[in-house]
DNA sequence: TCAATATTTCAAGGATTATTGAAACGTGGA
DNA sequence: TCCACGTTTCAATAATCCTTGAAATATTGA
């Protein structure tokens, strides 16, 4: 993940649509969820739906295969590690205290979900 | 980190000026930067820097203090780590794989600083 | 107090991004 | 083949964001 990627993909985050997206295809695993399913979960229109799954893709968050009539789309697993590593990387640059906080975080182990 | 906070700080991190100065702002540490100093090392002129560190504060990725004629900056690592943490939780909400490969990241270990 | 320094604020412009609805496209079943 | 379905594309508009330079603010030292 270089610097260019991670801009765009700091940009496909920062929008709520997206956000919540990325969130429903990440808790899908990688069966993935059909666009038309997405529109529904997240209540938008299902042009503005495509638009923001097609940002996603562009930034390699998300990717998309169709399935007879359906286009299912599933989150990118790697660019999703890859993103938390730059992250940490660029933060931890001389200064892992900053680090630490976070890897103190539950979520990972194994059996653990979202803190409450 | 409430999703609010996350949105506006990826925000934060999508653009290319404001990832430089908080780059720099991490690695300088807690002592911090003054702005016209950030201004010269990212090569933006005063009123531009002026502008990205407010949005970087708005974030609440950068705090302000005054310090004689200049206004020195530093970084909030508190707000990073949760950053970093929200990303973390999110991505590994019922898939702890996402998170493993980027918590293999040796750049928070103790004497490691950022991979070349 | 005056001038110089460091920074911010403001307004204007251009550029990018988001939303909407209509039309087009590809697929599968009758 | 024809129609219905799921989705994308497109054009237009609205909204947001970025850049620029000039003017304003706060601070320090002469």
């Amino acid at each position: 993940m270089d610097e260019r990627q991670a801009l765009v993909a700091f940009g496909a985050l920062s929008q709520e649509t997206r956000l919540r997206l990325l969130r429903s295809l990440v808790v899908a695993g990688p069966d993935g969820i059909a666009a038309g399913s997405l529109a529904e979960q997240v209540g938008v229109s299902p042009s503005n739906v495509s638009f923001h799954l097609k940002e996603l893709e562009r930034a390699g968050l998300v990717t998309a295969r169709r399935d007879a009539r359906s286009i299912v789309y599933s989150a990118e697993y790697d660019a999703l590690s890859g993103l938390i590593r730059f992250l940490m990387e660029d933060c931890c640059s001389g200064r892992p205290e900053i680090c630490a906080p976070a890897l103190a975080t539950p979520c990972c182990q194994p059996g653990e979900g979202r803190r409450q």
